[in-house]
DNA sequence: AAATAATGTAATATATATAATACATTAAGT
DNA sequence: ACTTAATGTATTATATATATTACATTATTT
């Protein structure tokens, strides 16, 4: 489950743990699904995706 | 955790069941996704839009 | 109208996303 | 170098996404 939340996460300066607790999740859910190992679930990722400013597929889509 | 799916399948002219088939999910799983009761995984999110030929900006995002 | 296909829906079971806690490591600030 | 902030990572617990099975209802076809 490849994405591009780290960067995006950088341009806003923020931590893991500012941009969890945005969204409500822990900062070990932030970094696992940054690294790709995690399959995160819908609600998730649109609420990460509002707080970084950028929506699903400048996020989550390939190709 | 509402979308288009429903729609989209319809243009393709899928029934709820040939899509669950292709994305290895059952046909009640995809039915309540439709019904915007369910709160998806990224992998199936993906699958989904991948088989309707959309993105997933165009099956999940609003505004 | 009858038959069949498609969809709705409910109950229980299983897999897995996420939480909670804890400690280790790396980066940044002083 | 020392201190602290940020991140990596592991373990156990909990919540929930999804499967399975089954039956009901609605739409379609003949």
């Amino acid at each position: 489950m490849k994405n591009r939340i780290k960067v995006a996460r950088a341009e806003k300066s923020y931590t893991q743990e500012q941009l969890a607790k945005k969204v409500n999740v822990t900062r070990q859910t932030i970094g696992l699904i940054e690294k790709g190992e995690y399959n995160p679930t819908l609600r998730l990722c649109l609420s990460i995706a509002k707080a970084l400013d950028k929506t699903l597929d400048q996020l989550f889509w390939e190709e």
